[in-house]
DNA sequence: GTATGCTTTCGGC
DNA sequence: TTACGGCCGAAAGCATAC
């Protein structure tokens, strides 16, 4: 099964400050550059109801809420984090296998616990969400299925506080008449791709021919999809290791192309992905960064190093290459600048023994 | 041709 | 110079290798 908390950083205020229940809630970021700087990261269904999105703009969702004794407050991750955890914990004592994915959802599989049995792990889900409700007065969505990709797309049905079961032999009727852009991994250009082929639906995408499938989008993605649509999904639901990329990106007091100013922000960033990246012994293989110009086109440059490593001077370095090499690419004025570094390997004892050995042959 | 890896952009929350 | 976040993983495009 899936479950997905509603709404969650605006449902987590709403606990915190009982207050504010009943009202428009947005839940904001503030860039801090002027008044009402900043973008909506997600609001409550009252809000949702005035047209208020995430991502908006604050001042747009400030207008759509005039007059609506709406509630507006800054974000507070740490706050969040800790709530989220208070929510895994009682949801991994019901699992047989867990796996959180973000801040607010998280896999359970429960075929042991429950011998398969659809009504009993729609109990299982209903005493879950009543002990969410009374032990941390939170409500979320849930979906049951035979696996991973029903599970998700069972839950998205029915939001807020919903829970949906597709039996196995229900899949079918329930996938049919889905748009395939409901199915993980099918993009904007897969979906036109797909609608060039006379594919609108799952229902569709299932009573395609396989090889026809595979001439088009390879093997491995043309497979994928034939068995996505049949509702066929092996992925096991199993604990997640470290993040696949940590980043930082923040905006500028003011816009500019002045690389000193850029690279003083970058390097802040770099200081503080590095002080994460040590805390949790890994070490990176690709540096890149993002620039946000004063038209809020979007620009990226990465670079893959040739060995992992963990020095704060080699990151920093890279982002200067690299933002360097993008301000002679472009000449707009820079509005957001940002730092990311992937591509892990954990520190494994073996390297330091490695570097040991190497310290040591030359002495 | 297909698989794989790297780079850039997109999109959800 | 006066109207837009921060973070993540997915998607897509391209290069290279077999």
């Amino acid at each position: 099964m899936l479950v997905d908390l509603d709404y969650f950083f605006a449902q987590a205020e709403e606990v915190r400050n009982p207050t504010i229940q009943g009202k428009p809630v947005v839940v904001c970021v503030y860039s801090g550059r002027s008044e009402d700087s900043g973008a909506v990261s997600t609001a409550n269904y009252i809000a949702r109801k005035y047209g208020v999105k995430s991502g908006m703009p604050i001042f747009q969702a400030k207008k759509k809420l005039e007059n609506a004794d709406a509630v507006f407050l800054p974000v507070d991750y740490t706050f969040y984090e800790k709530t989220s955890a208070k929510v895994m914990n009682i949801l991994r004592n019901h699992a047989d296998s867990f796996e959180q994915v973000g801040i607010d959802e998280a896999y359970l599989g429960v075929s042991q616990k429950t011998g398969g049995d659809f009504e009993k792990t729609k109990d299982l889900v209903q005493r879950i969400k009543d002990e969410l409700k009374t032990q941390l007065k939170l409500t979320c969505s849930a979906g049951v299925g035979p696996n991973k990709l029903i599970a998700k797309i069972a839950a998205d049905t029915q939001k807020p506080d919903g829970l949906t079961v597709i039996k196995p032999e229900q899949v079918e009727a329930f996938l049919a008449s889905l748009p395939v852009s409901r199915l993980i991994g099918v993009g904007a250009k897969t979906k036109e791709k797909m609608q060039a082929l006379g594919i609108n639906t799952v229902g569709e995408l299932a009573k395609y021919d396989v090889q026809k499938l595979i001439a088009v989008f390879g093997k491995a993605l043309g497979a994928y999809f034939h068995n996505a649509a049949l509702g066929l999904d092996d992925e096991p639901v199993q604990e997640r290791g470290e993040a696949e990329s940590i980043s930082r990106i923040s905006t500028l007091k003011q816009n500019t192309r002045d690389s000193s100013l850029i690279l003083e922000k970058a390097n802040q960033l770099c200081d503080e992905i590095h002080a994460t990246v040590m805390q949790q012994r890994l070490a990176f293989k690709t540096v890149g960064i993002i620039a946000i110009m004063a038209d809020l086109s979007m620009h990226t440059r990465s670079k893959t190093l040739e060995n992992a490593v963990n020095e704060l001077e080699i990151m920093k370095k890279t982002a200067k290459e690299l933002f360097e090499k993008l301000l002679i690419e472009t000449e707009l004025e820079v509005r957001r600048i940002g730092v990311k570094v992937s591509n892990f390997t954990k520190e494994q004892e073996s390297q330091k023994q490695l570097t040991s050995f190497f310290d040591s042959s030359h002495t």
